[in-house]
Order: C-alpha cells, then structure tokens, then sequence
DNA sequence: TGGTAATATCATGATACAATAATATTTAAA
DNA sequence: TTTAAATATTATTGTATCATGATATTACCA
C-alpha cells in the first residue's frame, strides 16, 4: 500500500472514529432517517448531531434528502455497515 | 449495537485512524520487524516510530520481541490487515 | 407576512493528538 | 567498564477535534 491509499484509508477511518458518530450511523442502519429522529434516538442535542452528520455527509458517507422541513439523511455506501460490524468483532474480541 | 459496544469500535478504530500508523501497519503485514527497519521504509525517524509502535502495542494490537539490541514487533490479530484492506477499498472507491 | 418547527452554522473553551528534538535506557561488544 | 547501537521516554509546540450554547437559515402554516 503506498502513501496515497494509508492516507485515504486514514481519512475514511478518522471519519469514523468517533463513539457518537458511529451511534449516528447505527442510527441509519435500517434506512434514512431525519435530523431530529436520529437525535432523538442517540440522545444528542439537535445542533450537535447535525454537526456530526456535516461532518459525514462532507465526506461523502450520507446521501441527505429534503422533505418539507426536514431533511433524511442515509448511508450511501452499504459497506460502511459491513465494515462497522466487522470492526465490532476485532474490537470486542480484544476485550 | 449499545453504546459500549460503538466505544469499543472507536477505539479500536482511532488507534488506525492515522496514516502513519497505518504505514508502520503495513510494513508489518510481512511478519515480525525491529522498530529501525520499520522506521527506515516508512522513512521516519527511530524516535517517532517507536512511538507509534507503543500506541499500538498498549492498545494490543501489536506483540513484542527482544532479541538483543533490536526489539521486533508483530501484529497480534490477523484480521487487521483484512481489515485495512476492506477500509481501502471502501475510502478508494469513494474517490 | 408573522410565527414556529426543523435544521444548520458559528464562536468558544477544553481536550487530545501528532511531530520534533533532546535525553534516557538497554544491550552487546571492545 | 567504557563505548556505541538500538530503542524508549519526555517535554514542547502546533494543530485538530469535540461538546456546548447562541444565533441564523429554511420551509411551512395561520
């Protein structure tokens, strides 16, 4: 792996390295969702899971949908669930 | 998954959130290595990369090894680098 | 066109992390 | 028992990130 993809990868992971935005994206895994549902459930303010969901949309991982006042945020990419559960496995294991 | 469990993947995941960590990974995708070869292909200096090898040796994801001088460290679980690789591809098919 | 609900942005303070350089420790060999 | 090689630790500095609260925007409805 050269230096490029270590950095890519790097970026990706970062983007997930955050317990609340990996309760965030939990929060997706059965299908889009709107802001204050998804804050609800994670029991954030609104203005802070908003700014979660900035930070994973920016990037790329959430597709966002308005509907009315609200607006639906999903995961685009469905590896990104694979990939949580896979890193649940090696982290619990460590345990 | 409960709020201990997307801690864990955090933490776990943080630890590999840094492309320098994840190139000293990757030269030990190999096998076993002593920190100053490490440090020579990832191109960093002895005192840095041995301090990122202890982030990820406290963490245990990595073993150690003294063998006289050279102390050789090796990745503990062999998931990681299934790991890394599945991280590659999602962050490069994004691009 | 006000008013309100839903979402987004901004400013802030606190904390954590990465990189560098300097120093310390450990080991082997002269 | 000095010396040097290999590794580790510490202190420092700069930067990034997270959480919070306050304010702003957007869209709908009376």
């Amino acid at each position: 792996m050269d230096e490029r993809t270590c950095c890519a990868i790097a970026e990706f992971i970062s983007a997930l390295s955050n317990p609340t935005r990996i309760r965030i994206l939990c929060a997706l895994f059965a299908g889009e969702r709107c802001v204050g549902d998804i804050a609800d459930e994670v029991g954030l303010s609104h203005a802070h899971t908003s700014s979660h969901l900035r930070v994973l949309y920016d990037r790329g991982y959430l597709s966002r949908r308005r509907e009315g006042k609200r607006v639906y945020y999903a995961i685009r990419d469905p590896r990104i669930p694979e990939f949580l559960k896979g890193a649940a496995n090696i982290a619990i294991g460590d345990e």
